[in-house]
RNA sequence: GGACCUUUAGCUCAGUUGGUUAGAGCGUUUCGUUGACAUCGAAAAGGUCACUGGUUCGAGUCCAGUAAGGUCCA
């Protein structure tokens, strides 16, 4: 066995450890029968993706998962893969393109596509290789990308499915028009954002009065050349007079627009008339279906306005346009006023422009399922963590839109729908769309294909991954299937994501599961999961977003290569509580290299102690140990040891990681490391106590280091075996599972919780001598020298403990005897400890001390009685409350009258 | 406009079903290298738990309201 070095350097024995996981296939996840599934399918990164924070975040936990159930004897499988992402990728590929001076259209939909599979070859899916360097357990064999053929099929098949069932349309309806990206958006992809403007307080003439006006407010004058009418609302006293009559535009092709009546029109806002421009607002294009107005478009879609918008805007940018349109009102006399003004405006999520509500065929679909996937949630077949989320899903699901389906690009799954040739898809009827002969929906297409056109458009790429839990296993192709376990790992057991995507993703994909997963049976059996855990937003130390363009996320790689994998994980994981978003600091992070470089230690630190026993399982370990010989520390160490095992199973039921992590950096810093390690130097110089102090470090080490291995997986797997607990060819990750309390005591290894109790007194008495000698200018680890008087019990414990004691106070001597008025004294739990030697510290200074401690504790004595001496309190409270108070109060006057004692030798 | 979250030590955060004198890490100050670890050890200072009321024998914890900050939806 090889020396354990004196400092942890993780690079190499993260790589060595990585390398051999996978030349061992440990991540391989294989249908068995004989033990329970335990599946997690990644939220496929966009395949132009970079590890961020963020990633790092949400897959260690993903992996903390995957570990701790293979830890606890289930078949684990971690599915990885990424998401096409159409918007993003397209975009980055025509980037490219741009610096060649060339678009899309340059090359053509072939060879276009042809360049983006050459990207994604080269480029894409760094991210995966990024994960390996994490530690990420995935079975990298069944790696999936949502444009593989196989997971197309599903794709178009699900769109073919849906269509016959009459959950798809298409639609000449407003949609969010990116007029960048030059595509329709879901809403889900429209973020809204304050914009500061300009409100326009403009007048259109009356037709019949010459001379006399209306005035509406807007924030968008470009567009009164599309506007179609003036709309009031029927209760309004100021127009009920005007309904009917005619108005002019005041710029653009000129017009006579009606004045109109309708409910939708707010009386509050602006002069409680609305000028009614169909083609570019959706409540607009609403009110103008009822009183069936005509549509006048004056935007390109790429923004600009077209000629309808007449000769002086024609050609303009919609932002310049909406400058000039001002002018043109000013010239004219029709700009009554020009206020500053900051409203609600959708963006576009990937372009980051103002989207454009704007009238466009397009495909839609009526989500199914819909009151099941609220069941699912509500009646707890799936539990959201933190729980408050479901509130937000119920609430979207609750008030559910169709969902835009069809995008105008060429990267993605192309719609299995052909149109009759010659037929002008601008003009189709209801008709038309139900007419086989015009419209063909199938996966194979129609036979005669000359006679056709394809669709342009392409699917949302959230309309693929909607099926990820389940199109990545095989689905529905039944061999697939069955080679890939479908019946076995789905349904998945926990999904973990951001709540940022609950509507794009999560909903979307209960409902796809619902729908399409073992039709007939049970809802439980459909739900494509059962668990969701959602992380919080991890921010940067002045509570701001991470972002590229601000430039303050940190690299995760170059973190990696600074505190290594292991304690980039600790750190990440120790920082993220349940639900709530997450300020980075980068110190956390070199805590968890710390906690490392302390595991390290501590277990070379048995390593030097003795010779290493067999320690190949956990019955050998055992045999050595023997609990006869126990002293309050060995029954102390391994008592805390078991809390800490049920404490760490109870954060894992609770999906509460953080406080995971904290019990253990407690347990095994502060009770194992700072206490048990030190006092072991003690019992390690009494052949006596050796040998079983060593089987209870072997037992704690391995224990602890099973309890670690989620959360750190590199150093636990390499000590493992620096301390023998693995044979060649094992591995900690694999062929181990972890035992708990009630296990060992079966085996005979029982407890004495109340000697427990006997190592908090002391290390208090400790810790009080320790603060003692500081006070007086002893440094702590001088061997001074102390006379105790104590009682006969207090003594017994004391002398017990003595060898301990002495080097963990730093003490040359411990003696009993009376107690000297001249020397400085500190009144412990274990009797009154004093010091023998001459006061260097200031009399003075000690003095104010004392009367410091005094006055305290006369203040809780007080607030003490006082509580004892209130009836309702002695007659309410329970007995161990009241118990406590009493022996509280004792304490406290007992600390009191020592320390007055002390106060008046002092003179 | 609606919903949700947050407010505890200088900083970042814990604080289970109400119950002794509210905790941790970092930072600060003092002391210390006795062979696990200076990526360390010991100790100290530091908090009217945002504010105002209420319920209760007892409130950081429960209820109502207020304020500030944040997120989502319209």
């Amino acid at each position: 066995m090889a020396t354990i070095t004196k400092s942890y350097e993780p690079q190499d024995v993260e790589k060595k450890w990585y390398a051999d996981w996978l030349q061992a296939g440990c991540f391989t996840g294989r249908v068995n029968p004989a033990k329970a599934p335990y599946t997690i399918m990644i939220p496929p990164p966009n395949v132009t993706g970079v590890l961020t924070m963020g990633h790092v975040l949400n897959n260690t936990l993903q992996d903390i998962l995957i570990r701790r159930a293979r830890l606890e004897g289930r078949e684990a499988m971690w599915l990885p893969g990424t998401d096409h992402a159409g918007i993003a990728t397209q975009a980055v590929v025509e980037r490219e393109l741009r610096k060649e001076k060339k678009n899309r259209r340059d090359l053509g939909r072939e060879k276009f596509l042809e360049k983006v599979w050459a990207w994604r070859e080269e480029k894409g899916g760094i991210i995966l290789k990024q994960l390996q360097a994490l530690g990420a357990s995935c079975d990298w064999s069944r790696t999936q990308f949502t444009m593989d053929a196989p997971y197309s099929q599903a794709v178009l098949g699900v769109f073919v499915d849906l269509y016959r069932k009459g959950h798809i349309y298409r639609g000449k309806r407003m949609v969010n028009w990116c007029p960048v990206s030059l595509t329709a958006l879901s809403d889900e992809e429209v973020i809204m954002k304050p914009a500061k403007g300009f409100l326009y307080q403009v007048r259109y003439e009356r037709v019949d009065q010459p001379g006399q006006f209306i005035e509406v407010k807007t924030t968008r004058p470009e567009t009164i050349p599309g506007d179609v009418a003036i709309a009031v609302h029927p209760d309004d006293p100021r127009y009920t007079a005007l309904i009917g009559k005619k108005v002019r535009r005041p710029i653009g092709p000129s017009a006579e627009i009606p004045i109109i009546a309708d409910s939708a029109v707010d009386k509050e806002f602006g002069s409680g008339a609305l000028k009614i421009t169909p083609a570019h607002d959706k409540v607009d294009f609403d009110i103008g279906l009822r009183h069936k107005l005509p549509v006048v478009d004056v935007l390109n879609a790429d923004g600009t306005l077209n000629e309808l918008a007449g000769p002086a805007l024609a050609g303009l940018d919609r932002f310049a346009g909406r400058k000039k349109a001002a002018e043109l009102l000013k010239e004219s006399g029709a700009l009554v006023k020009e206020e500053p003004y900051e409203n609600n405006v959708g963006y576009s999520e990937r372009a980051d422009v103002p989207i454009e509500p704007r009238l466009t065929w397009q495909w839609w679909l009526k989500y199914p399922r819909v009151e099941e996937a609220k069941a699912a949630v509500r009646d707890g077949h799936i539990r959201f963590h933190p729980e408050r989320w479901s509130k937000v899903y119920l609430h979207w699901l609750e008030n559910i839109q169709d969902w835009c389906i069809s995008r105008q690009l060429w990267w993605g799954h192309r719609i299995p729908v052909w149109y009759a040739k010659g037929l002008d898809k601008e003009k189709l009827t209801a008709a038309d769309l139900a007419d086989p002969k015009k419209v063909h929906v199938s996966l194979e297409g129609p036979a005669d294909k000359d006679n056709w056109v394809q669709e342009d458009d392409v699917l949302d790429t959230w309309a693929s991954s909607w099926l990820w839990p389940f199109a990545t296993l095989g689905w529905p192709d039944q061999a697939a299937m069955e080679r890939d376990g479908y019946n076995y790992f789905y349904p998945t057991s926990t999904l973990v994501t951001g709540p940022d995507i609950i509507f794009f993703w999560v909903a979307r994909m209960i409902m796809a599961g619902l729908e399409f997963t073992h039709p007939g049976e049970p809802l439980a059996k459909r739900i494509p999961f059962k668990d969701v855990y959602f992380t919080g937003i991890i921010r940067d130390a002045q509570g701001r977003k991470m972002s590229k363009s601000l430039g303050n996320s940190p690299d995760p790689l170059d973190l990696i290569a600074k505190y290594g994998a292991d304690g980039l994980r600790f750190g990440i994981v120790s920082i993220a509580p349940q639900g709530q978003d997450i300020r980075f600091q980068e110190d956390r992070i070199e805590t968890g290299k710390n906690f490392s470089n302390k595991l390290w230690n501590a277990c070379r630190f048995r390593q030097m102690s003795g010779d290493m026993a067999d320690n190949s399982t956990p019955g050998a370990i055992l045999a050595r140990i023997e609990p006869a010989k126990f002293d309050a520390d060995d029954h102390a160490i391994l008592d805390r040891l078991f809390a800490t095992t049920r404490e760490v199973d109870r954060c894992f039921n609770q999906f509460e990681f953080s406080a995971a992590v904290q019990a253990l950096y407690g347990f095994f810093w502060n009770d194992f490391c700072d206490w048990y390690v030190e006092v072991s130097k003690a019992k390690l110089q009494d052949p006596a106590t050796k040998a079983n102090c060593l089987a209870i470090q072997d037992f704690v080490l391995r224990q602890t280091l099973l309890l670690l291995h989620p959360f750190i997986p590199f150093i636990t797997e390499e000590l493992w075996h620096q301390l023998g607990y693995g044979a060649e060819g094992t591995f900690l990750m694999r062929d181990t599972q972890l035992e708990s309390p009630s296990q060992f005591s079966g085996r005979g290894l029982q407890i004495d919780a109340s000697a427990a109790s006997q190592v908090e007194t002391l290390k208090a008495v400790v810790s009080q001598v320790r603060a003692f000698k500081a006070e007086h200018g002893e440094a702590a680890n001088k061997a001074s020298e102390f006379v105790v008087e104590a009682s006969d019990a207090h003594w017994g414990i004391l002398d017990a403990n003595l060898a301990k004691l002495k080097r963990m106070a730093g003490a040359a001597t411990i003696a009993r005897g009376a107690m000297s008025p001249s020397a400085p004294v500190t009144v412990t739990a274990l009797g009154s400890w004093n010091l023998i030697k001459q006061l260097k510290g200031d009399p003075a200074a000690e003095k104010a001390r004392l009367q410091k401690e005094i006055e305290t504790l006369a203040k809780h004595i007080a607030g003490t009685e006082a509580r004892l001496s209130n009836e309702a309190f002695v007659s309410k409270a329970p007995p161990a409350v009241l118990e406590g108070a009493r022996k509280q109060l004792a304490d406290l006057r007992a600390k009191k009258t020592e320390n007055e004692r002390l106060l008046a030798a002092l003179g």
